[in-house]
DNA sequence: AAGCCGGGGAG
DNA sequence: CTCCCAGGCTT
């Protein structure tokens, strides 16, 4: 894909295909501006609801400057980012007061009001003065990465960078058709390029695209890479007598609420005021630990086998209960308990690493 | 560099 | 439920 034959076809194909009766796309940086900020982090649809509104209450820069910030947050509620508002408001206060009125023109000069970074200036700079400026937003990062392969992902700061140096070489020549290019930017990846499923059938660079080319549109841009999830610890009790197994109802709230499981000893220690309920016993070798993924943090579990001597008498509640392997598995266990279970009513004296769900 | 902001849509 | 969306600001 050579870095010129960009921006042509994406305008040729933005003349034919593009959004082009979208409420903001008008000359003129207030209305260029708002929505711009309206759609940080918000889609189209959303921000039709809110920007008819807004423009009819203030239509220019000055009658919102001189609003009450309480009415400015009465109109954005619901759209979210209400910071997004109160810097909506004090920019348009910069404007009059330190612009006198009028936008600033380049994107260096936009970035210094509040609430508008570095795309947001270019994308004004580019819609309302035709400034050679370059937009990197989540569409045009999903475009460049597929097009152009680049591996990664994008928030890490040496992929962005790359992307925004990319996005730059990619811009057109002549300035008059950076409106037109960079509404056709957001308008492939909005409408073609898409995050799952992209239309590449409808695509202009289908052919050099190198995720399509290669099947790989589901693998860029990469994605963000899963935080490491919070280790817990904890014992799983094994307290056998007589083939049975002494089964506990866990408390309605948290992990497993409300099911029946293996007693849990949080510390990780077999402490003595368990055994002590128990009555007299021998303490087995514990089994080997296992890890247990749950959505928000993993459990290393320690099985700990414990022969006791007598049966401890039965609650008058059903929380705790002696059964069989078998009847204790029909009654609702969590997963691992459940494996935990088999193992023992096979007569596995240790269970493997590789119990895990 | 990572967390936060927020409601909503898609899968 | 998760992930992301016309990102920017704060720590």
């Amino acid at each position: 894909m050579q870095a010129q034959a960009f921006a042509p076809r994406l305008i040729a194909w933005q003349a034919l295909n593009g959004r082009h009766d979208l409420p903001w796309q008008v000359n003129d940086p207030y209305r260029v501006w708002l929505s711009e900020i309206m759609l940080q982090q918000t889609q189209v649809s959303s921000v039709l609801e809110y920007y008819p509104r807004f423009v009819t209450r203030f239509p220019d820069v000055q009658q919102l400057a001189a609003a009450p910030q309480e009415e400015v947050l009465a109109l954005w509620s619901g759209l979210g980012y209400y910071s997004r508002a109160r810097n909506l408001h004090r920019a348009a206060r910069m404007v009059v007061d330190a612009f006198g009125g009028r936008f600033p023109e380049t994107r260096e000069a936009l970035e210094t009001l509040p609430g508008v970074g570095r795309s947001t200036a270019a994308a004004i700079a580019a819609f309302a003065f035709n400034a050679r400026e370059t937009i990197l937003d989540g569409n045009v990062k999903r475009v460049l990465t597929r097009v152009f392969g680049v591996e990664g992902w994008p928030g890490e700061r040496n992929v962005e960078k790359a992307l925004w140096t990319l996005a730059e070489s990619l811009l057109p020549e002549d300035a008059a058709s950076m409106p037109a290019y960079t509404q056709a930017l957001m308008d492939l990846g909005a409408t073609c390029c898409t995050r799952v499923r992209p239309a590449c059938t409808r695509c202009p660079f289908a052919a050099d695209c190198v995720a399509h080319q290669q099947a790989r549109t589901a693998e860029l841009p990469a994605a963000r890479p899963k935080k490491v999830q919070p280790t817990r610890y904890a014992t799983l009790l094994l307290a056998c007598h007589g083939g049975r197994v002494l089964l506990e109802r866990r408390p309605p709230a948290g992990v497993w609420g409300g099911l029946m499981s293996l007693p849990e000893l949080p510390a990780g220690e077999l402490s003595e005021a368990w055994l002590a309920q128990l009555g007299t016993g021998e303490v087995l070798p514990a089994w080997p630990e296992f890890v247990h993924v749950f959505t928000h943090f993993k459990l290393v579990i320690t099985p700990q086998p414990v022969e006791v001597d007598a049966l401890a008498p039965r609650a008058a509640d059903d929380t705790r209960q002696w059964l069989t392997p078998e009847a204790a598995i029909e009654a609702g266990v969590p997963t691992p308990v459940r494996r935990l279970l088999e193992a023992l009513s096979s007569g596995t004296l240790s269970v493997s690493h590789q119990i895990s769900t």
